[in-house]
DNA sequence: ACCGCCGGGTGCC
DNA sequence: ACCGCCGGGTGCC
């Protein structure tokens, strides 16, 4: 498992699983992170939200787009460390509930002033606001309080002083205390300057900051820009009204310029028909998982420098998110995979159904193609989430073409887009954005398309008005609506850093297709056919007989499955190997890893 | 002077 | 490191 990647997290709402069900495959390696699909990542964060700046009204879009990065990284890294650091004090609790409430209460304490040292003996690079990595070294043979700092690549740039060290370090390893590095200056020969974040629970903070006053330093406001100096950076709750007009917002964005209308249908050994909704998320997985996109955050730059005093230009990728970048050269590993972060009830089991069926080694991809989503000509017809979930989730549809009427949505036009594993023209998805952005107060957009058109505007086929934004109607159409009023307090922040990391993702995408532009092609590398055939699904205990009922409902038997759970299962790997699929729990996957493994690998 | 002060040697953990 | 710290040299005014 540690030489496995991760391919799909399947989100779920938090009355699902809070952990979501991943497919872990071997055939890929996938970068450190994962964009959003979409819409209501309702449980798809499990963040703790120290984002509490609301978004000033006549403010520079861009500056509040820069605002919600910073903050966002800082929420998504409170979660990224509270959620490793958490497992390690509880290592055989899988309690969900647990781990849930623990990232929630974390805080963002302050920030302080500090100095690497040691500098002169290690060759790791990191400029100017560069993040950088505060990692414990119990294993030090000069200190075991030493704490080693590193840029986001690991390479070793020194260490925190040993009287600082010898504060920080027992309450680093009695997790009171979650530290983050930020590159403040230029680095000398001998150290080099840079603030450290700390983060905690709330009822930590004071034994956190005795024991910093103790070695002679004292918290400051992590954020002069966003934070009032002495305000408790905390989860704030939003009213009903401001979450829902963000959520608005986001849906806005959402539809009016990303959501793509490029579908795929599953290979036969899937028996249930897919809703175009799904056919549209399959699509998008299959692209995803066989990208050699970037990750949305690294985006190409130009950097000016002086090299033997001579102005020198040069080309690297740079991370905005750390600012850690790295020559042209050395293009950071593509972004394969997501985040299915559909609302409850849509589907998403299928999808992933889907996807592990279709996209593996040594089968044809079936083709993809465009088509669109059109109203329902029957009013009468409820078009709640809920409706919309119980067809998909329960009917099984004769397989049949596209293009025919499908429920209550229905596609209109198929047009092949590619003949299996081939390429597909990123200007389709920009041209159906144009598309989709220039009709917006109709509710029918029917989209004609043909790969290498470069006059990229869909045709209009028909529309229709009833003085409902498009994004509101196609929002119900698929199921995509979402109610906040019922939301769990304690889940608003959440949400609200959700939210925040999406614009964030979004922005970070749009400047990474920019600097991508001249690539023309997205181009997708399926698996190879002679790579692992087996699929890792991981889920909580609470789904799994879920997993194994709708796999039996919804494929044919040519799929093999096995359930790698209870004291009997068979532990051989080439066993395992021969099945199509396995599944398994977290809890099981844990427990089959050396305890330092699991630890690091965040079970 | 079991001090203070000076200035050279020295330097992560 | 244009620092701090260490330990040797040194010692009225």
């Amino acid at each position: 498992v540690t030489t496995c990647a991760c391919h799909f997290v399947e989100s779920s709402a938090a009355t699902e699983s809070p952990r979501g069900d991943l497919r872990v495959s071997r055939a890929f390696r996938s970068a450190p992170s994962i964009p959003l699909r979409a819409l209501p990542p309702t449980g798809a964060s499990t963040s703790t939200c120290v984002w509490n700046a609301t978004r000033p009204k006549h403010v520079d879009k861009r500056q509040a787009l820069l605002r919600l990065k910073r903050n966002t990284l800082q929420a998504a890294l409170a979660s990224l460390q509270s959620s490793i650091w958490k497992d390690k004090t509880m290592p055989g609790d899988c309690s969900d509930e647990a781990q849930e409430d623990a990232q929630l209460s974390y805080e963002l304490f302050g920030r302080f002033r500090t100095k690497v040292v040691g500098t002169r003996y290690y060759t790791g690079v990191a400029t100017l606001n560069e993040m950088v990595k505060l990692v414990r070294e119990p294993e030090n043979p000069y200190d075991r309080n030493a704490i080693r700092v590193a840029n986001m690549r690991d390479d070793k740039i020194g260490h925190i002083s040993r009287d600082l060290a010898a504060n920080l370090a027992p309450l680093i390893d009695g997790s009171q205390l979650l530290v983050e590095g930020y590159v403040q200056g230029m680095k000398n020969s001998f150290n080099m300057p840079i603030d450290v974040i700390c983060l905690g629970r709330p009822e930590s903070r004071e034994l956190v900051e005795r024991s910093l006053r103790r070695a002679g330093v004292s918290l400051s406001s992590a954020d002069p820009e966003s934070f009032t100096s002495g305000t408790r950076n905390t989860a704030d709750t939003l009213s009903k009204e401001e979450m829902q007009d963000r959520l608005s917002s986001m849906f806005e964005d959402f539809l009016g310029a990303g959501l793509s209308r490029t579908m795929m249908d599953p290979r036969p050994e899937v028996l249930s028909e897919l809703l175009p909704h799904q056919k549209v998320a399959f699509a998008w997985m299959v692209q995803r998982e066989n990208s050699t996109q970037l990750p949305p955050f690294w985006e190409r730059q130009t950097r000016m420098g002086k090299e033997n005093g001579r102005q020198v230009t040069k080309d690297v990728y740079c991370n905005n998110l750390t600012n850690f970048s790295v020559p042209l050269e050395s293009r950071p590993a593509p972004l394969r995979g997501g985040l299915l972060a559909d609302a409850m009830g849509l589907g998403k089991t299928l999808i992933v159904i889907a996807l592990i069926a279709t996209n593996r080694p040594g089968v044809e991809l079936p083709p993809m193609y465009t088509g669109a989503l059109v109203k329902d000509r029957d009013p009468a017809q409820p078009t709640s989430a809920a409706a919309a979930a119980a067809t998909a989730a329960g009917s099984k549809r004769p397989r049949g073409g596209g293009g025919g009427v499908d429920g209550d949505v229905a596609v209109v036009e198929d047009k092949p887009v590619t003949k299996g594993r081939r390429t597909v023209k990123s200007k389709a998805s920009r041209s159906k954005a144009a598309a989709c952005e220039g009709d917006d107060d109709s509710d029918v957009v029917l989209v004609s398309e043909r790969p290498g058109k470069s006059e990229g505007v869909g045709k209009v086929l028909a529309a229709e008005q009833n003085g409902q934004p498009a994004w509101k109607k196609a929002k119900n159409k698929m199921g995509l609506a979402v109610s906040v009023g019922h939301l769990p307090a304690a889940a608003s922040g959440t949400l609200t850093s959700a939210l925040a990391k999406a614009h964030a993702a979004k922005a970070a995408q749009e400047a990474a297709q920019a600097a991508e532009r001249d690539q023309e092609h997205i181009t997708l590398r399926p698996p190879p056919s002679d790579g692992p055939t087996a699929t890792l699904v991981v889920c909580p205990v609470s789904v799994l007989s879920n997993w194994l009922s709708q796999l039996e409902e919804h494929t044919t038997g040519e799929l093999s499955v096995y359930q790698y759970h209870g004291p009997n299962r068979n532990r051989s790997a080439s066993f395992l190997g021969k099945h199509h699929i396995v599944v398994t729990t977290y809890a099981t996957l844990a427990a089959d890893m050396p305890a330092s493994g699991a630890a690091r690998a965040g079970l």
